[in-house]
DNA sequence: GGCAGAAGCTGCTTCAGGTTAGCCTTGGTG
DNA sequence: CACCAAGGCTAACCTGAAGCAGCTTCTGCC
């Protein structure tokens, strides 16, 4: 594939304006392809020198597991996302990743990252933006859990993962396609699968939205996002900031 | 001051080795000193073109509103500390913060930001593994809110607020000083005022800690450590990564 | 010195969400 | 084709934390 028309291209050229140089940089980046099948983590918590990832295509999440067998979900990565940024930095992986469907993906070395960063700084900048980015959906997520209802913290975040398929092309108004289970977005949402099957049984039962057969259908959009107190500009804006 | 004294240097300095030009560029990011009084905020949400900071003394809470007038504390920000970040990348603040002790601070212009950055590369991926930092952080709460009991959660935060005041200086293992009264205690864990106050009862009557009289006070910090299931290594790191 | 406001503290009641325990469907596999 | 493992679904019961209501400091201030 041409590295301009990778979802991770597409997302960074979001936010600045790449040169040629960029691109080339990035090329250098973005070379080693892998393949990985579903369910044999790619990064363990605790982990040395552990590689970075630029996904292709596939879905992966990022968890923490804690003592007694719980876990919790703090992401998903999703076409075009950075994978273990931070584990990069830091040298040590401080968390799990799990490919929830089969994934392509880049493997980034530190070396490459670090010289990439001092050859080419928009690029750092591009890729610290689009690292703010996903915090700012872990913040999300936080608030969610700290201060929101079950029924609105679900509404929320299948808004949000639409919001962010959206912008590589895999989601309309309508819905999108979903390999989670219900046990994913307990683990996601902090709540037992259980209480999960209840809450989407209620916002089917008042026609607001289907989470079935792998797919997320939006049955009453707006109502939604009034339920979810849903903020459409956090994930937008209006084209590349720097230029 | 001298700009290599400074909190903001000296927590960098433990990522990379800073040149003269890197602190050079540095001195100009860092010049405009200002003091915020206690209860106005520094950011407000949805704010356009909003300058950036960092704290040179005092504690800022950062926080997001909710419909109901609940709110969520994301995190706080420390001697040391990038307060507004994101809001400079997205050139809106998607949140509020609010000094809860006097402050003073130095503002970051965006202009100025993205210049050091492209002056001097090695600045801006020092900054990207501060920024990841806090990151660490606010996941690290986002499993305390989605996984732990309040008891557990309430002891991690004040074990991990212990260390990162370490590393500026501001704490020993005994406890330290600390400003936050048990109403942004419950709104940083996802808990009622009310029951913040059973939970450290209850950790006072087991020996465990103590939270009074604007201090904090570890009885048993091995108990609490464990109490928590907290992970020593996720904040500490063995001197600057990248030479 | 008395008042106001913030912070801390406690008992009682209520309820959101967890736990346990099954059942049903589907799809893969020896 | 029978078995079994995942995932989905539901009901009955339990519990941790919230909500409410009211009390006690402590601090600053007119």
């Amino acid at each position: 594939m041409d590295i301009q028309d990778s979802p991770f291209a597409r997302k960074l050229a979001a936010f600045v304006q790449l040169s040629s140089a960029d691109i080339g940089a990035m090329s250098d980046v973005y070379k080693r392809r892998r393949k990985v099948p579903v369910g044999r983590d790619m990064v363990y918590q605790g982990q040395k020198d552990q590689a970075a990832y630029i996904i292709a295509s596939g879905w992966v999440c990022s968890y923490k597991m804690l003592p007694g067998g719980t876990r919790q979900i703090v992401d998903f990565q999703l076409p075009g996302d950075f994978l273990g940024l931070r584990s990069v930095l830091f040298r040590t992986a401080d968390h799990n990743a799990l490919p929830i469907t089969p994934v392509e993906a880049s493997e980034v070395l530190p070396e490459d990252l670090l010289n990439a960063f001092t050859a080419t700084p928009r690029l750092a900048t591009a890729v610290l933006w689009a690292a703010s980015r996903d915090e700012a959906m872990v913040v999300e997520n936080l608030v969610s859990i700290g201060r929101r209802t079950a029924t609105e913290r679900t509404a929320h975040f299948l808004l949000e993962l639409g919001a962010r398929l959206k912008l590589v092309g895999l989601a309309d108004k309508t819905g999108y396609k979903c390999p989670l289970s219900q046990y994913l977005l307990a683990d996601t949402l902090g709540l037992s699968a259980v209480h999960i099957n209840r809450v989407l049984r209620e916002l089917r039962e008042e026609n607001l939205l289907i989470f079935q057969g792998g797919r997320v259908t939006f049955l009453n959009f707006e109502a939604v996002v009034a339920l979810a107190d849903f903020d459409r500009a956090y994930l937008d804006h209006d084209g590349p900031l720097l230029r």
